[in-house]
DNA sequence: GATTAATCGTTCGGGTACGAACAGTTTTAA
DNA sequence: TTAAAACTGTTCGTACCCGAACGATTAATC
């Protein structure tokens, strides 16, 4: 994950693969640093406050979304949280298992499940997501303060381009 | 994935969670982008570039780790590519079956195993690198050029930070 | 009102992902 | 030198992850 090679260096060797092609060598390091720390921070947070709760990262997004949103259709938590709806069928179904949300049709529209956390969920959610944040905030916590708006206005944009070609 | 709900809504609905527990909102906010960026970027390329070549993204990885720095010995592209050794055998199997890649055991240390890519795998990164280099710049199409330098400056000072954290 | 189209959640198949346990190799210590 | 420790890559079990196909429901079109 560190990578022991500088930047220099692959930009080197890129070039070398690569002859006289132009290459966009800003771009590359933009993107491939974002899943870096993407990676990094991820792995961090699963390692430290979910393992403690026994909690998978896609688990995590789904209980957030449904905590903040209860009661929410299944559609929205996959478009929120990023992921397709048939990996939110398997994790939901985990979840209800463990007694953590509830699954219910609506009756307003026979194609909707609405979904609820238990008391046993909020309970959780209640202690988790403090311990959570307190997790973001070491992930940045080497970065000037002031900086921090103008970082989440960068990384907003680039999901919005991102997302808008998607569609092509 | 887009999300509909808007950032103040967002903390609204969190704080009512919380009662008055002090939440890092900036923090959060950063986090939170950060995936959702690396998630829309992932997507979009898998999408139009990978699947061209009927790739998934850590086999791209893979290959492009190989690519750029062989004979390379399995542990480094592992720690590279920010996966674990036991998810990259798995892909690595696949892609010496699709004749794209060679694993040959080091005669100077029996227990490292050394990975290049076949004449078969160059070509293929040839054609396909300055395709996905294009979908990169794409994706930060709508960015300041002059900003590109110190956003992977941000997202590489993250990562560092929470690797730092991961080994406690 | 009947046919068509669109939407939703599930299931299915195959690849991805990880921690833990493992066997083989090399290094370190005694 | 021999025993212990460290290291590498694989296997195993379980969970995730997606696209595609599917049945059920609702909306649109005529």
């Amino acid at each position: 994950m560190a990578g022991q090679h500088t930047l220099d260096e692959t930009e080197r060797q890129v070039q070398a693969r690569l002859g006289d092609l132009k290459i966009d060598f800003e771009a590359m390091a933009v993107t491939s640093n974002l899943f870096r720390a993407a990676n990094a921070v991820r792995n961090y947070l699963e390692r430290t406050v979910l393992a403690e709760h026994d909690l998978s990262w896609t688990a995590f997004v789904v209980l957030w979304v449904v905590w903040i949103w209860e009661p929410v259709e299944s559609r929205v938590i996959a478009e929120e949280g990023g992921f397709s709806k048939a990996t939110l069928t398997g994790v939901m179904q985990t979840l209800e298992g463990r007694g953590l949300i509830t699954r219910t049709r609506s009756n307003k529209d026979g194609r909707l499940v609405l979904v609820k956390l238990t008391a046993k969920g909020r309970k959780m959610m209640l202690k988790l997501f403090p311990e959570f944040n307190k997790g973001e905030q070491l992930a940045v916590a080497d970065l000037k303060r002031s900086d921090l708006g103008s970082f989440a206005d960068l990384l907003r944009a680039v999901t919005l381009t991102a997302d808008s070609q998607k569609t092509f």
